[in-house]
DNA sequence: AAACATCACAACCGCCTCCGT
DNA sequence: AACGGAGGCGGTTGTGATGTT
């Protein structure tokens, strides 16, 4: 390194490492709004202290709506083995195979768990494949058995869990569908903190602004912002259904969050006013 | 309980490809 | 046709979590 060409961008004074829920909320706030046609100009006119590209892989592996997040199925890790005896390393297009599915997930699955169970002598068939998330918290020791029965059960110390993934659920669907059950699709810190604020309103009350300070920085996510995100009502929950939420504080969560984060001009009207005249002047459109 | 080893995965890096001029 | 910029891709690394001694 420190040779060859020059880097993307000048990364002097640029975050590098882990992203905030800050950072997170930025992006997706400006995403949504904006969409993404110049990945390198996004940075600066989202107000991140972050390279194009680091926007753009924090989105596309991370943050997009409909990436399917959790442990894979036993059909998907089939897939994989297949398309990888046919494509090689072609990690974007085995992804492009696997619906939800991005190339960096599927290269550390391979690299971590596929790779190294095809070398084993004792290679274990496909059809016994493992429930990565379930091996983490809940080792596979002395007959303390976690198996996939098929692709949408999982058996966890003798007791049947149904995964509801499908090709059509969305990370926010996975969200949804965790805070009713004991499978942890994502470690996320965003969505931890989400899922925490959803158990405990008392912290809720202690999360929210104060004065007119931003709602959001390192420590604090407004989580009106999340909960609106995460429509109990709303099987397919991503972005766009968000808009048609109508019981909560801001009838637009989207519209909220910018004017949270300052993406917005100064509001003529009062808070939830300006609100419902952004939301009923200018729907964002979905990013592609 | 502490130290060390291993694992898993998000993020970074640099090269490649594509596209507009 | 040549060039430069931007996005895409695959390899690699850093770090936190977990397991082992």
């Amino acid at each position: 390194m420190g040779r060859g060409r020059a880097p993307c961008c000048a990364k002097v004074g640029l975050n590098k490492g882990s992203w905030t829920q800050e950072e997170d909320m930025r992006l997706v706030a400006y995403i949504h709004k904006h969409g993404h046609g110049n990945w390198r100009a996004l940075p600066k006119l989202a107000g991140l202290l972050r390279c194009g590209k680091s926007c753009r892989l924090r989105w596309i592996n991370y943050l997009r709506p409909d990436i399917k997040r959790g442990n894979f199925t036993k059909e998907e890790e089939e897939a994989i083995i297949k398309l990888h005896g046919l494509l090689g390393n072609k990690w974007s297009k085995i992804a492009s195979l696997l619906p939800g599915r991005t190339d960096n997930e599927i290269k550390n699955v391979w690299n971590t768990h596929l790779k190294k169970r095809l070398a084993s002598p004792f290679t274990i068939s496909s059809s016994s494949a493992s429930c990565h998330e379930q091996d983490r918290s809940k080792p596979d020791k002395e007959g303390d058995c976690t198996e996939i029965l098929n692709s949408n059960t999982c058996l966890v110390d003798d007791e049947l869990i149904e995964i509801p993934i499908d090709a059509n659920m969305d990370l926010w669907s996975m969200l949804e569908y965790d805070s009713h059950s004991n499978i942890t699709p994502s470690s996320s810190s965003s969505i931890e903190l989400v899922k925490e604020m959803n158990r405990d309103p008392l912290a809720q009350e202690e999360l929210v602004t104060r004065d007119h300070q931003p709602l959001i920085s390192d420590e604090v996510i407004d989580p009106n912002i999340w909960s609106m995100m995460i429509n109990e009502d709303d099987d397919a929950c991503s972005f766009a259904p968000a808009l048609e939420i109508s019981n909560y504080p801001c009838d637009n969560w989207f519209v909220c969050l910018e004017e949270e984060l300052g993406l917005r001009p100064e509001p003529a009207g009062s808070y939830h006013e300006q609100c419902h005249v952004a939301f009923n002047q200018d729907p964002p459109h979905h990013p592609s």
